[in-house]
DNA sequence: ACTAGAATGTGTGCACCGCTCACATTAGAC
DNA sequence: GTCTAATGTGAGCGGTGCACACATTCTAGT
């Protein structure tokens, strides 16, 4: 681990997400230059390339920061959720995340991984952590329904949710509001998807209350 | 109306909006610069500024365009969908126009409608025409419902599955899977919110077959 | 038909950007 | 202690958004 001295920085990838960090909630994805980083954490203006070789790997390391976070909060919402209603307070979270760092949220989904870039690999394990994380939710909730295709409708339902939010197309005024009209939502999904196999359940002696 | 002479280009926004979009379905939103744009439209790097300010207007009006195209896609997968079999037919049609027109999706929701700039209003007049489409039909299918809380849970739905697809978390190999995702998720969804109204309206001899 | 003024296009220029390259400084292995 | 790799500096290139002064052309009022 390099120390610091006037010269070497100490720890200036640290430095560089975390002024990366900063420079996007303050003044959205735009304001995120490298120079700026470099400014920010006082350093020269090329300093930064030394740890990500394009600009486009310090949004990957942003974004996959910002992965990481999401599935921590989830996993605040509820660390094992097995009812309907505790999947939907984890949408809940979910919208709320992405009302908190919107500009965060959106670099996380503006691009895709780009097969050119080498960089993306924290990223796609970051978004596969989280992907798995939320499959298993709905794998041990529904045991009975096809996982794929009921984890899909779910994430889409929840993520179609928070664009629209982010968007200013839903009443974003009150946190309630929001939460409400995600949890609605979401239960209607899990009635007809998964009512079922829940019943299914249910009746072997199952989780469901 | 202003006649093409070696001066004057004769219509320079439609030029610059048709180079726009070019940029943009060939090599993504980061190279839809004014600069470029001018280019090639043979034009001085500063003519683009007398028909939009600022760049972030040029691409306000491309992603207006592609509101109304998005639109008119859907109207042409159904006309006027009362049953949930032709709704999700539309839905299908939604996934299908982000999947053809990935970077065009992507800029018309990458940037919500910021309030600074006075140029959105072609922009969100043409979110308000296609919003109020969609509500038309799910009010119109399934009238008895919450028209408000429905529309919006469909459409997220189906918002969030196109950028699913789109980000490459589902398969999209054969645009017939994609169909089947979006037909199953969002008939899912229907039968939930919807399925007692529109037994109702089926019973009082309405539209459904 | 003439002419004033509005519209529209040109050219220059500034600050910033991503990124490359040669070079300086330091840390850590031997 | 020395050698090397890691890390930071600085100059510089081409590109970008945008502001400004200027040129050209269209159009309306007479």
């Amino acid at each position: 681990m390099p120390r610091t001295t006037a010269y070497h920085h100490g720890d200036l990838r640290a430095a560089c997400l975390r002024a990366a960090r900063e420079l996007l909630e303050e003044d959205g994805s735009a304001a995120l230059s490298m120079r700026a980083v470099a400014r920010r954490a006082g350093v020269s203006p090329t300093a930064p390339y030394r740890h990500f070789p394009e600009r486009e790997a310090l949004v990957s390391a942003v974004a996959a920061e910002g992965y990481r976070e999401l599935a921590e909060h989830l996993g605040a919402a509820h660390p094992a959720p097995g009812t309907p209603d505790e999947l939907a307070a984890v949408a809940v979270a979910y919208v709320r995340f992405a009302l908190d760092h919107p500009a965060l949220f959106r670099a996380m989904f503006a691009e895709p991984c780009v097969p050119g870039t080498p960089d993306n690999s924290e990223r796609a394990a970051a978004i596969a952590a989280i992907t798995e994380y939320v499959r298993g939710i709905v794998r041990r909730a529904f045991p009975a329904a096809d996982p794929d295709a009921l984890w899909t409708a779910v994430w889409a339902l929840v993520h179609g949710l928070a664009f629209l939010h982010l968007d200013g197309k839903l009443d974003t005024s009150t946190p309630d509001a929001v939460a409400e009209q995600v949890r609605t939502a979401v239960l209607a999904l899990l009635t007809a998807t998964g009512g079922v196999s829940l019943a299914n359940v249910t009746r072997e002696g199952g989780f469901a209350r």
